[in-house]
DNA sequence: TAGGCCATCTGGTCCT
DNA sequence: AGGACCAGATGGCCTA
């Protein structure tokens, strides 16, 4: 995208190139600010692929070196030093320049080393989160807002499993729960408050005692069976995107409700949520910077 | 082609 | 003084 603030009086290059410096400096310091400009803008493309980032930043690091190095050579002072003290005579102004470029290339060189060590938490970060691996790869603010989801909704199950075990009621389906738990902080909806959570518990309390008689009265209707409890968690997007029909928060269409319930999070749209980046990325649309609700965070 | 995402550069600020 | 951190600016790549 061609930034029409280019020229911009804010930018750094004309910063340091505005009027009111002296004609040979100006043209010195544009020099070299191009001369960094092209070595820079020549990297970035270099590490825009993460397969080679460890070579291209190699040759960020090296030709970082090499510019150092020349630097140095330019600089290079007797071993044996005139003046100890600290009133040295005043460096002409092209050493002064010089000797700021240096510091502005290490600092460049550890901006990047720094700025490539947070991309490596984040994909630390990615590996822990469950993903379809045909699902493109979450951005940055997506992985924060999934992690954050994530977390809050295991939590909440937790809480969820101590108030079932306090009743003393049937043990639930951790299976079950985890991919709910994975499904809702996926699609940016949430397995939520604790008298929903309590609904759901009901509903699966009662469709279990259905199940029981049933199967007291006759064989098991697998199919039956099938729509409270997904056989295993598995990476099949279908069942990754299971949800137990009996949760009424998440099926709840109420304006109150919107930011729990994306439109296309009911069961049938779920296989398509994980194999379109486009579906996908609308169930996160409440959850832009500019939703009232919590900017993408829940509770 | 506009907009989103990203990597990088840069100058400022704070901390050690 | 030098390093870490931050936010703004810039430009490239990709996709709808």
């Amino acid at each position: 995208m061609m930034n029409t603030e280019i020229f911009n009086s804010n930018s750094p290059l004309m910063a340091v190139t505005s009027p009111g410096s002296s004609c040979s400096m100006d043209s010195e310091v544009t020099t070299i600010l191009s001369d960094v400009h092209s070595d820079m803008t020549s990297d970035v493309h270099s590490v825009n692929s993460d397969d080679t980032v460890t070579e291209n930043e190699e040759n960020c690091r090296s030709r970082a070196l090499k510019r150092e190095n020349s630097d140095d050579s330019i600089e290079q002072t007797p071993k044996k030093r005139r003046y100890t003290k600290s009133r040295a005579r005043p460096k002409s102004p092209t050493v002064v320049l010089k000797l700021k470029r240096t510091r502005r290339v290490k600092a460049n060189d550890r901006e990047r080393n720094r700025m490539h060590n947070l991309n490596s938490a984040l994909d630390q970060l990615r590996t822990v989160l469950p993903q379809n691996t045909e699902d493109a790869k979450l951005t940055k603010i997506e992985t924060l807002r999934f992690a954050h989801n994530y977390i809050w909704t295991l939590s909440e199950m937790l809480k969820m499993i101590e108030m079932q075990d306090k009743m003393q009621q049937q043990p639930l389906n951790l299976a079950q729960m985890g991919i709910a738990a994975m499904a809702a902080a996926r699609a940016g909806t949430a397995l939520p408050n604790l008298s929903d959570m309590q609904a759901m518990l009901n509903a699966c309390q009662q469709q279990q005692q259905s199940l029981q008689h049933m199967q007291s009265q006759q064989s098991p209707p697998q199919q039956h069976q099938q729509h409270m409890i997904p056989s295993v968690p598995s990476s099949d997007a279908s069942s990754m995107y299971y949800m137990p029909q009996s949760s009424p928060s998440m099926l709840s269409s109420s304006p109150d409700s919107c930011c729990y319930s994306p439109p296309s999070f009911p069961q049938q749209h779920h296989q398509q949520q994980a194999s379109s980046p486009a579906v996908y990325a609308d169930s996160w649309q409440c959850f832009t910077p500019t939703s009232p609700h919590n900017n993408g965070y829940f509770p």
